[in-house]
DNA sequence: GCCAACGTTGGC
DNA sequence: GCCAACGTTGGC
């Protein structure tokens, strides 16, 4: 079992969103890094944990659970021109970008802010308080996730 | 292979 | 809105 971190900007993708949608599934398309494309194609699993993190927002920080239901797979908006984030170097017979697919879990009843995370020593050797960092999915100790559960 | 230019991320 | 940090691109 492997636990993560996943960003997104609540004004395009919110945790209130996930838990709207159907199934309270969507799949997490749009990452164009290789990193975290790496991470979602290779070593996500069914049943992982995730955390999901406002960014970009008025008070950045962790704010649900999810968990991965889907594997990955390619990131078919790529394919799409219409698409804003169309990649013409993605071909569906060699896809670049993948993607997979999170179910909501719970929302957190106060969002654990940023600066809280940045002031917990324990969680020190996270990508995410590092300066500068712009991994958009990074993974998490289970020593780190346990420690910020019992924040919450 | 180097590196300047550029676009994006994301906290503030 | 600003801007530092970072990844990518492309000329050479």
């Amino acid at each position: 079992m492997n636990y993560w971190l996943m960003k997104s900007e609540p004004n395009e993708f919110s945790i209130d969103d996930l838990r709207q949608r159907p199934g309270q599934t969507e799949h997490w398309d749009g990452v164009r890094n290789y990193q975290a494309r790496n991470m979602m194609r290779d070593q996500m699993k069914k049943g992982d944990h995730v955390f999901f993190y406002h960014s970009n927002c008025e008070l950045p920080g962790i704010v649900g659970i999810a968990k991965v239901v889907r594997e990955g797979y390619p990131d078919f908006t790529a394919f799409d021109a219409n698409d804003p984030h169309y990649d013409p170097k993605s071909d569906p017979d060699l896809p670049r970008w993948f993607m997979v697919d999170i179910k909501f879990v719970r929302k957190l009843k106060r969002t654990i802010s940023l600066q809280k995370l940045k002031d917990c020593a324990e969680l020190s050797e996270m990508p995410l308080v590092r300066r500068g960092n712009r991994l958009s999915v990074m993974p998490v100790t289970k020593q780190e996730w346990d420690f910020i559960s019992a924040l919450a």
